[in-house]
Order: C-alpha cells, then sequence, then structure tokens
DNA sequence: ACAATTTATATACATTTGTTTATTCATAAA
DNA sequence: TTTATGAATAAACAAATGTATATAAATTGT
C-alpha cells in the first residue's frame, strides 16, 4: 500500500483530461478512443479509491483529489520531457567529462593528441590521471575510467582496443660517422659514442636505456637536451649520436643530412593502443576520442608539435 | 517521440536496480523474480535507445544517462508517494476549505450553526456565498460550491438533499397595528394591508406567495425591500406589515417592537435543506457539515446563541 | 420538445506488457 | 580448475491495455 497505483500512460492520459476538462479532446490528443480514456481513468480513481474527477452536467470538474493528481502529474510528465532531453542530447553533444588512464611513459605524446583533440571539441573535459600499469588495470575493472592508453593490452582482461600509432625509434647519426654504412653494429659498438638525449624522465629516454639495458650496455648522456627537434639539429651539426622518432627525421634522413644507424635492437618499436574494458558503454566524447585517434595522423600531429 | 517511452512499472525497477546496482536484490525488493526485472531495464533501454546500466566483469555501473535517469525516477516516485499521502489523509482529515451558497434569508441563522460547526472542526475554512437562489441554482450547475443552504430543493435539477431545520414565518405588524391583538385573521382580512416585500424570487416571498394564493388570496406588495433586516424595520416604523421569519424577530416580539398576527395558514413553517448536485463528490469536510447537520438540534442551538 | 454533444457501458478482439520457470553464459573467488 | 553468483535469454503464459462498434444516459442549447 506504500505507493500510489498508477501506470505511465494513466498519468498521461489524466494530465490530458484534466488539462482539456474532457475526455473526448483528451483521447483526440492521445490519438486514443474516448472509451479508453475513460477507462484508464475509472481504473486510476478505482485502484486507489480516489474520486478525481466528477461529471456535474456536461461538464467536467476535477475534485480536490484531483487537482492535486493534476500537478503531480504535471510535474511527472515535466521530469521526464525534461530527462527525454537530456538523453537524447547526451546521445549527439560530444561534451562533458572524459576520463582517460594513461600509462606513465604516454605522458609525452598524450598533451600534444589531447591539444588537437581539444581543438576540435572544445566542450570535452579531459580528466587525464598518469599511473602506472598495474594500477589502471585494476581500476579499468572497477569502471573508472572511460579509456586507457598503454603500450600493451592484457589479454587476460576482456578489453576493446585499437592501436593508434606505432612509436619507431632509430639511433640516428650525422652522414659522415664512421659507423654510418656499418652492418649489425652491436650496443657495445656504440656505448662509447657522444650521446645527445633528452632529460630524465622522458618516456624515449627511459624506452632506450631499457634497451641498452638489456644488452648489459649503460649508456651516459653526453648532454642533455630540451626537445627531439634540438636533438636532431645537434646531431646534424655532428655533436654526438642519439636515439629519435624516425618519423621526426624522416626528411632529414631522405636528403642525407642524417644518416640511421644498423644498431642490434633497433629500430625500437613501440605500439601505442587506446583501450577499453569490453562491455564498458562509450558515451559520445569517449567515442569521439577514439575516432580521432583512428583518423588523424599521430605522428604529423607530433612533428608538428616538436617543431614549435 | 515527444515524451520518454517508460512505463511506471520501469521507473520503480530502475530505481531500485540504480539504488542496489544490482537486478538480483532489486528483484528481491519487489518481490519480482531477476528475469522480470533484467527484461524491463533493457526494454526501457531500447524504447528509448539509450544505454542506461554497463555490466563490467560482475558489477552492475550506470552511465551517465542511467545516473540522470535515476535522479528522475528518484523525484518521481518522491512525488507520487507525497500524492499518495495527501490523498490518503485527505480521505480522513476534515479541512480546508468548504464553499457553501446560502440564500439570503438563511444568512440570519447560518453564522451561528457555522460558529457551532467550526468550534468542533476548527481546521475548515467555510466560504460562505450569500447569493439569491437563481444565481445559486446557475452557479451549482458549474460546481461553484461543496453545498447549499436552501427553503426549497428544485426538482428540476437532479440534487441531493436533506432538511436539517425548520424555520417558521410569521405575521408581523408594528404593536400598534388594529390587528395586533385579533385572533384568527384570515387571510382575506389582511389582503389589502400595506404588505412589505422581498424582491422576487425570494424563498420567503414564495412561501408567503403560494400559501396566500391557497386561499384565494393575491398579494400585492406595496414596497419591496432588499432585505429581511431591512423589512423588520420598516414593520417596526409602521411602514406595513410582513411575513418574517420568527426566529429573526424573537428579540423584537419579545420586548414589543413588533407583534405576531394570528391569521389563519400562520405560521408558514418552511423547511431549511442543505443541498448539493446528485454527482457532487462531497469531501470529507462537506460530509461532515451534513453530517452535523443531521446530527444536531439546530433550535436548541438558535435558541442559545440568541440569549447571548 | 428536439437535436447535438458528451460521458458511461458493454462486447469482442488484438496487441502489448509483465511474469515465471528453466536454462545458459560469464565472471569472481575459492 | 571448480564452485558460486549474478545477468542474459528463451518459451510459455497471464494480465492489462487499447481498439472498434454500438448503445445508453444525461444535458445543453435551440
Amino acid at each position: 500500500m506504500q505507493n500510489l497505483h498508477i501506470t505511465a500512460q494513466q498519468i498521461r492520459i489524466f494530465e490530458a483530461v484534466a488539462r482539456h476538462l474532457s475526455y473526448t479532446k483528451a483521447a483526440e490528443e492521445l490519438n486514443l478512443s474516448q472509451p479508453a480514456v475513460s477507462i484508464q481513468i475509472k481504473r486510476l480513481e478505482e485502484n486507489n479509491d480516489v474520486k478525481l474527477v466528477e461529471v456535474i452536467g456536461k461538464k467536467l470538474y476535477l475534485t480536490r483529489s484531483g487537482e492535486r493528481m493534476y500537478q503531480t502529474c504535471q510535474r511527472i510528465l515535466e521530469e521526464l520531457k525534461e530527462l527525454n532531453g537530456v538523453i537524447k542530447s547526451e546521445h549527439q553533444k560530444i561534451e562533458g567529462e572524459l576520463k582517460i588512464a594513461v600509462v606513465t611513459p604516454a605522458k609525452y605524446f598524450m598533451p600534444y593528441i589531447l591539444k588537437a583533440f581539444l581543438n576540435r571539441y572544445p566542450d570535452v573535459r579531459p580528466a587525464i590521471t598518469v599511473i602506472n600499469r598495474r594500477r589502471i588495470l585494476d581500476e579499468l575493472k572497477n569502471n573508472q575510467y572511460d579509456l586507457s592508453i598503454m603500450g600493451r593490452v592484457p589479454e587476460e582482461l576482456k578489453m576493446e582496443s585499437f592501436p593508434f600509432f606505432q612509436n619507431v625509434l632509430v639511433v640516428a647519426a650525422p652522414p659522415n660517422h664512421p659507423l654510418a654504412k656499418a652492418k649489425s653494429i652491436t650496443p657495445k659498438d656504440i656505448a662509447n659514442e657522444r650521446f645527445l638525449m633528452r632529460e630524465k624522465g622522458s618516456g624515449i629516454r627511459i624506452s632506450v636505456e631499457e634497451r641498452f639495458a638489456e644488452n648489459g650496455v649503460n649508456i651516459e648522456p653526453y648532454m642533455e637536451l630540451g626537445s627531439t627537434e634540438s636533438i636532431k639539429q645537434a646531431v646534424m651539426a655532428g655533436l654526438g649520436i642519439s636515439v629519435l622518432p624516425k618519423q621526426s627525421i624522416r626528411i632529414e634522413a631522405k636528403y642525407g643530412h642524417l644518416v640511421i644507424l644498423d644498431v642490434e635492437g633497433f629500430p625500437l618499436k613501440r605500439d601505442w593502443y587506446v583501450a577499453w574494458m569490453k562491455d564498458k558503454n562509450l558515451d559520445p566524447s569517449a567515442q569521439a576520442f577514439v575516432e580521432f585517434l583512428k583518423s588523424v595522423d599521430i605522428d604529423r600531429l607530433l612533428a608538428m608539435s616538436d617543431t614549435r
């Protein structure tokens, strides 16, 4: 007995009847037959043991309870209408919070990608969480994020993913470098070269150091530089060698301003994935982001950002 | 497509699911089977082309639209619960406005009755409209009043009524009137007196004219006055004689400002009815008022008020 | 008094909605 | 790997809702 016994249809019908003060007009408005309206009002009254309308003479009036019911029905329909609007618009609008978990090394390129994304969809508010892989996996299972960016998609979790970008790192040297034409150079062979590197913590630097460490080689930077571009220039100037994204030295390599050394373990290829839980419902902004990653040439985007 | 496609049951089910974040628990709470819950949520989603919940791993989460829907469902259920409370209590509580149309001459005794009624039901707010019979009948048809007080219930309208009080009409004359002490005056004896009367359509006038007509006497008003009170004053001033409610001249008769003539066919006893339109739904205060009139000795009540 | 209008009722039927039972599927946890 | 749990699905069915049609009852307005 807790709740009022009413159906949504009865709410709609009663509201129309109360508004028109006529069964016939309400029926017309709702595309129902007059008896259908008549019956539903009667049932509503019987089910709740309340008189809602009274027909006096030919006119229809609401009782006090009917007036009260009318108010409530109006409010409910208002609520539903509003909700409908919100839901329908949420279906189209690309806006609101977009929660992305980013594995630590991705933080180096994600800002550039996000900047370009926000340029196109300014109403999205991205919330980027940079944490390690283990925590990302835990929290993905708890539905904490819309998307995640990682270099390897775990197979044990049911996830959907898309590789949006392959980072190819090559060892770049000036054209006149002694090893320029050597084949199968070992890491040890170049361990004592003058290495130009990005600052500590750089994703590339970490990857490179790891790769050399796998071969028992410890790299000491000869000089630290703040951007890929400046390193590239320094290498061309003959200051030393470095590991750079292949993409970023495409032109220079083509015209012989730089050469790519054939070092074992290189090129160091690294895929980057955008991933999400299999059953996760991606809302429009998340979908838009995935689409963005799919359609945009990330290499070019990063190169452009880099040259500034 | 205007409105959200949803049933009341779906609102209840979704609210419970969103609250428990579990189909099974929601089903238990609502005494439904788990598939019933499952299906309704699914239909709700399909019908509105929205994802509301997502099951990730074994846990259930609401999507953004689901959260919004949850809010709306909560509000709607709150509205319905409140409405239910109001309706159910309105069924019991005797309070609120009570609109009564009172035919002009009844205004002499109605205040005393109302006072006693309010003494018992202090939360009722009576709205008394004193107007002439014709307007009352018009407005009753328009459902303007809960109840009406009148001396004669029209047969052409389908009304329910109950006689609660008998009014006594007497022929009143100034104390120095030649017939003041006469016995068994016949209607004809006073047919040529100067008769002071209410306007046409007055309940008393109709009764009086009918009574004289029964005796073959046609009464010509010497003067028409707009109220019983003014007639009373006019009679005391010696302008003529009239027929007045015994009740209204009680005090004046007691102290000799007026005399009551002993005319055959008088005192003319007149019933007072409380009446309402047949199909009118009487709410609790109106019902209470009718019950009050039925159960209380109005004569005694009026006499008591009079002695103050 | 009569015509027109509006609600109330009834019957028979189609459609939609809501339910249960049984079973399958997927996952988390032991 | 097995077990337990919760959700999804299928099938069968009951109940509610809506329909058309016809008709009655009541009242308004001419």
